[in-house]
DNA sequence: GAAGATATACTTTTT
DNA sequence: GTATATCTTC
């Protein structure tokens, strides 16, 4: 049906003639796929929703689907819009659709709801008051404005930290609702601060002309909505839209893909009508992980309402894992409330056991994986690029790190410390970002004294004062230094310097020169590089290294700008547009680390993964070491108080285990040291819902024999009892707890409490305990208190009393 | 104004 | 244990 539509005068697609028809046959698309992913292949018409349960095979079908698209139902490559989650997804994708239709399929935009709103933007922003050359700001950048912004309205720092503004600014982006709506809907004064902090802080970015990530899609959804010849315009040319991970996508971003595919809007004419877009949505609302984020579930659970008529297709048949596994991955969702009820089955047999362990420590677990990995390799049939290490959080990589490092297992670690979030690279970018984009205050400021060159808070402060007074920007300000007042003469000379260096360093970006050559300018000219080469810090070596690194990611991209996750063919190809020095950027922001991970690079096969259960979405592994099982740890301690969020540690459990392909390795430790105390943690609740004839318990915690602390093994006979979940947390907090008042000796008494306890809190009322964290005089309990919330609370000092 | 020393708070997950 | 913020001293 809808066969080559001419598509409207939208400069960025090239017209090109009708490609021979060397697209794969009918059913080459079509083969080895089960039947509903057959039918959601060659689905036609409404609105769909295929729910893709882990491992089911969705990619297949997207491309499948995008390809069929193209070859059978002659679609033109321009009018398909697909939105993956991250970056790498996107060239996958468009990898292996190029791989089945060939290279018309380049001009597909395959993005990031991000990437595709950025380049929806530098077309409009003019509609928004914003200048095309438009800065993004990441979190870093966000962080630093919500804290000048903090000092700009004389906030204590304790009360409002730039962190919490920044979560709830966000949420209210993620709503679509501006600062005015924030303010009307202020309860209290709480409300009507945070609101009028949101206020100042879109100023800020309007000033500094600049988007953070949640204006990149307000924005585009705002534009839309305002104006209705630019929404069809986009809805004329976007003849199919499919988007991934749908369960991840929050209320901007529906609304987004509302405003291209949902039926006509009222406000246009009859005669500018247009069939709506095909849509079709991938996503598994038990693999929802986001939430923290702003992801709304009820996206995907509400499809059919949101969109009339939808209809849906189910994809159970899991083709990744052995059944063992999907017992256990079923087994522990089965725990959420409220979810549509879905079971993977597979028919790859059942596997081995899952394969568990207690250790005494966290080193004592990374010891245990090494082993097993060391076991593994040596049989032969498994190399260590096909394990992975998965946590909770960063932080947990370090000790396996240390062993890796002492037994010699080569290793990669995905995420972490980011290329793009190290400071020297930072500095790098933040001079180019300032050189297109004088106005972005952030990134100026940034640089304005790095590397020290004499400019001081005392003259940034009257350069301030004169760019306030004038109502300029601050690089005007600067320029026109010697008019501010109070300027000692040798910050004026500094700050004349400076100027002249970023002026010639400007000169040269109008020039049209290229990323890189750019770059190398701005660290010779800066003196950054110098003050580095001079420096005796040992750090600043790597530094130079990755300084290096960001000048050979720049030359790569002035010489292929194609290459590379987020490649944005249509613009470069039509001849558009030269890459220069905003496009790097513009790469750089949205495409930050995402490329990095382990199958990108073949060399890197040889290597076990370590990464967050977060990085692991969407990726597998035969063999997949599931790590830090505690309560506190894994589900994380700030989730056990709230269902809400203990269902989403949930879901990331499911995503865990249902990343490996053969062998599941679950582990614990008995204790872990959580910054500078190591504490107790008992086993996580996860492991109790898991059916226990599925795994094969190497170590209990009874089997234990060493242990590192005599004066606690006395004390405790409770230990050695069965290992239930019961006894576990019984025996861990309060050994501990005792141990450590023993030895602490604290001026006033710690309550001894363990979770379960019924307390009473002078001011709070009545609470439960939920969670212990610390030792001794660092103990902090988290405590519900019902109506007060969840509080946590330094049991040194606070006023509770155990009932 | 800069460098060094000390305190402090922070850790979920990311486009 | 880390990175950043603040204070102190030169």
């Amino acid at each position: 049906m809808s066969t080559s539509i001419p598509l409207p005068g939208l400069e960025s697609v090239a017209p090109s003639d009708p490609p021979p028809r060397r697209g794969p046959s009918r059913d080459e698309l079509l083969e080895g796929l089960n039947e509903p992913q057959r039918a959601a292949v060659m689905h036609d018409g409404a609105p769909l929703l295929v729910v893709a349960g882990a491992g089911s095979g969705k990619t297949r079908v997207l491309t499948r689907r995008i390809a069929w698209l193209i070859s059978e139902r002659r679609a033109h490559p321009g009018s398909i819009l697909a939105i993956t989650f991250t970056n790498k997804a996107a060239a996958e994708m468009k990898e292996r659709v190029e791989d089945l239709v060939g290279k018309r399929a380049r001009i597909m935009w395959v993005s990031t709801f991000h990437s595709a709103c950025v380049r929806i933007l530098r077309k409009e922003s003019d509609k928004l008051g914003y200048k095309s050359n438009f800065s993004i700001y990441d979190a870093a950048d966000q962080k630093r404005l919500m804290t000048l912004v903090c000092n700009d309205l004389d906030l204590d720092p304790k009360r409002f930290q730039p962190g919490a503004m920044l979560h709830w600014v966000s949420n209210q982006k993620n709503e679509l609702r501006d600062p005015e709506d924030a303010a009307k809907d202020a309860r209290n004064n709480l409300e009507e601060t945070y609101a009028a902090v949101y206020a100042t802080y879109q100023r800020r970015l309007r000033e500094a002309n600049a988007l953070d990530f949640d204006d990149l899609i307000m924005g585009t959804v705002h534009v839309l909505q305002t104006f209705p010849e630019v929404r069809e315009t986009y809805r004329r040319r976007f003849r199919h839209v499919l988007v991934d991970e749908y369960q991840d996508t929050n209320h901007a971003q529906y609304a987004l893909i509302h405003q291209l595919c949902a039926d006509n809007p009222e406000d246009i004419d009859d005669s500018e009508r247009v069939e709506p877009a095909e849509l079709m949505v991938v996503g598994d609302a038990d693999q929802s992980i986001y939430a923290f984020r702003g992801a709304n579930i009820r996206n995907i659970l509400d499809f059919e309402q949101d969109f009339p008529n939808a209809t849906s297709i189910l994809l159970e048949q899991n083709y990744r894992s052995t059944q063992t596994i999907l017992n256990a991955a079923n087994a522990v969702i089965g725990h959420n409330k409220g979810r549509k009820e879905k079971r993977l089955w597979s028919d790859a047999g059942d596997g081995e056991r899952i394969v568990g362990y207690v250790a005494d420590d966290e080193r004592d677990e990374a010891r245990f994986v090494s082993e097993e990995i060391d076991k593994l390799t040596d049989e032969g049939q498994l190399r260590p690029g096909d394990m992975a290490v998965f946590y909770r959080t960063n932080a947990q990589s370090r000790v396996f790190e240390e062993v890796f490092i002492r037994t010699g297992q080569p290793y990669k670690v995905v995420g972490g410390v980011r290329f793009y979030e190290r400071r020297e690279v930072r500095d790098a970018l933040a001079y180019l970002r300032m050189l297109v984009n004088p106005a972005d205050q952030v990134s100026l400021r940034r640089i304005l004294n790095t590397p020290k060159r004499g400019i001081g808070d005392r003259a940034v402060a009257c350069v301030q004062a004169l760019a306030d007074r004038d109502r300029t920007t601050f690089w005007e300000a600067l320029r026109r230094a010697d008019e501010a007042p109070g300027l000692a003469t040798r910050s004026m000379s500094a700050i004349q310097g400076f100027v002249a260096m970023v002026e010639e360093l400007q000169s040269m970006v109008d020039a049209g020169e290229r990323a890189d050559v750019v770059l190398e300018s701005v660290l010779a000219r800066s003196g950054y590089l110098t003050s580095l080469e001079e420096s005796d810090d040992p750090q600043d070596e790597t530094r130079l290294e990755n300084l290096a690194e960001l000048v050979a990611v720049a030359r790569e991209f002035a010489e292929d700008p194609l290459a590379g996750p987020s490649a944005d063919p249509t613009d470069v190809e039509a001849g558009i547009v030269a890459p220069g020095l905003g496009d790097f950027l513009e790469r750089v922001a949205l495409v930050a680390d995402t490329d990095q991970l382990p199958d990108d690079d073949p060399d890197d096969q040889g290597v076990v993964t370590l990464m967050t259960l977060h990085t692991a979405k969407g990726l597998e592994f035969p063999v997949v070491f599931l790590t830090g099982l505690e309560d506190g740890v894994f589900p994380h301690s700030r989730a056990l108080g709230d269902q809400t969020e203990l269902e989403e540690e949930r879901r990331l459990a499911y995503v865990g285990v249902t990343r490996a392909r053969e062998r599941l390795y679950i582990s614990r430790a008995v204790v872990r040291s959580a910054w500078g105390a190591p504490s107790h943690n008992p086993g996580s609740r996860f492991l109790d819902e898991l059916p226990v004839d599925l795994v094969d318990w190497r170590r209990t915690e009874a089997a234990q024999t060493q242990w590192s602390r005599p004066d606690l093994a006395s004390g405790s006979a409770a230990r050695l009892g069965a290992p239930t979940a019961a006894g576990r947390r019984n025996f861990s907090a309060a050994a501990v707890r005792a141990d450590a008042a023993a030895r602490a000796k604290p001026a006033r008494e710690i309550p001894s409490l363990e979770p379960g306890d019924r307390v009473l809190h002078d001011s709070f009322g009545m609470g439960t305990v939920v969670a212990l964290e610390g030792v001794g005089e660092k103990t902090v309990a988290s405590i519900d208190f019902g109506s007060e919330g969840v509080k946590r609370l330094l049991l040194r000092y606070a006023p509770v009393e155990k009932l």
